[in-house]
This record gives C-alpha cells, sequence and structure tokens, in this order.
DNA sequence: TCATACATGTTGCCTGGCTACCTATAGCCA
DNA sequence: TGGCTATAGGTAGCCAGGCAACATGTATGA
C-alpha cells in the first residue's frame, strides 16, 4: 500500500479502533494491523505523533499505568472523539463514493 | 471533503478521467467535477502540477492544439499509464476495504 | 549473553495538494 | 469603451503529515 495514500484517514482509524475499548500505542498498532488482515503496519514515527496529535485536539485522553514493569499510556475515546470519529465515518464514505465512482470501471 | 484526503490518489482519478478520450487539463477538472457529482472541485494549482508530474512519469503524453483562438494542452493516456491506472484501481480497491473495515460499523 | 518482544518517544526529511498570484483570449452587456 | 465572466494555461511557495532513523528502557527465553 502506498505510503500516502493514508493521508488524512489515519485519525479516523485511530479514533475507530479506541471506540470499543480504550488501548495503549503499541497495542493500537497491532489493532490495526489486526483489523487490516495485515494491510497495516505502522510504524511508530508515524503512531505516536498521531496520538499527541489527537490528545492535544481533545479527540482522545489518555493516562499511564504499569503493566509487568513496563509502562502504558492508554488512550480513550472522549466524547468529542466520539462525535470526530462519526463526522469522519460520514466523510470517508463520500470520499470512496466519489473515488470509486471516478475510478468507474463499475 | 478534507484537503488532504486525496493525497496519494489524485493520479488515478487523472488518469482515469483520461482513459476513454484525451483531455486538457481544463476539461480534466470539469470532468472531474461531472463524475464526482459536484464533490470534487480542483483549483488549477493542484491539477496542472499533477498532470506535468503525471506526463514526467511517462503516464501521459501531450499535445498542444488551437481551439477557437485559445491554446490547449491535451492530454492522453499512454500504455504505461494504462498499467498504472488498473494497478491504482487495484491498490484503490485494497485500501478502501481496509479502511472501511477498520472503520467498521459495516 | 544475546536476541526478541514489548513499550514509548523525537528529529527531520519529503511529498504533494493548495493558496495566491500571473498571463491571455473570446464573448457578452451596459 | 470598459468591464465582467468563462475559457485556458501556468508558477512560487506554504504547510501538514506520514515515515525513516534514531534513542531509551524492561521482560523473557534460548
Amino acid at each position: 500500500m502506498k505510503a500516502d495514500a493514508l493521508r488524512g484517514h489515519l485519525d479516523s482509524l485511530i479514533l475507530a479502533v479506541v471506540e470499543k475499548q480504550p488501548l495503549h500505542g503499541y497495542a493500537i498498532i497491532e489493532a490495526l494491523s489486526a483489523r487490516s488482515g495485515g494491510e497495516l503496519d505502522l510504524p511508530t514515527g508515524t503512531i505516536y505523533p498521531a496520538l499527541r496529535r489527537l490528545e492535544k485536539a481533545g479527540y482522545l485522553d489518555s493516562s499511564w499505568s504499569e503493566v509487568g514493569g513496563r509502562k502504558r499510556r492508554t488512550y480513550e475515546l472522549s466524547s468529542a472523539g466520539r462525535s470526530a470519529l462519526a463526522a469522519h465515518r460520514q466523510e470517508w464514505r463520500t470520499f470512496s463514493q466519489v473515488v470509486s465512482g471516478v475510478l468507474g470501471e463499475a
């Protein structure tokens, strides 16, 4: 999968993956990989800055914990994040219909 | 529609739109708008550099003509462009399935 | 002891879409 | 005559964001 195909869609994916239950960064990477059938294997340099961005934007809340001697920062969807996710889903629907429509070959 | 959602997908759209018949830049903008139900209204600063990029990459061939006193640069899909388009379509299929899958709420 | 998985982070590059700007012709209307 | 709009092409430079590369540290098992 091309690198910058993801541009502008990553936020939605992250928000979606923490929708059901809060996850820490490393687990989010794994969850994205699992949910995409291995297609998404995002480097930490992509995911961690994105998480900070989303928290700063008010879409995620984070809290530290320690599990098995390892520190974890767990992110959870805020209510603003929930609305943002809904909006992103709608935008994605439009976007994918537009692209599929133009690509045609239907 | 968010600006950079398009990142990495624009090339496919352009190639798709000149697949059936060659078009000049201005007409490509209109064709994209028409085919997307008005969702895509791309500025010239987006489309013209993209066309040059695609020509440089060998996916498009261009030729000048004059119609009604106005100069036109008409672009047409090369055979390499045709293969690229096919590849892009496949990538889009994968990509959209991945995103839709992760966004869930299927 | 060393490799690997787990876990978090930062710096800086690079790409590409967009804003803003420029040029020029044709046609219409006042 | 002047001005607006549609048609047609283009460029310079901004900026965001995904990523490569790097840095740090713990736990586990061979």
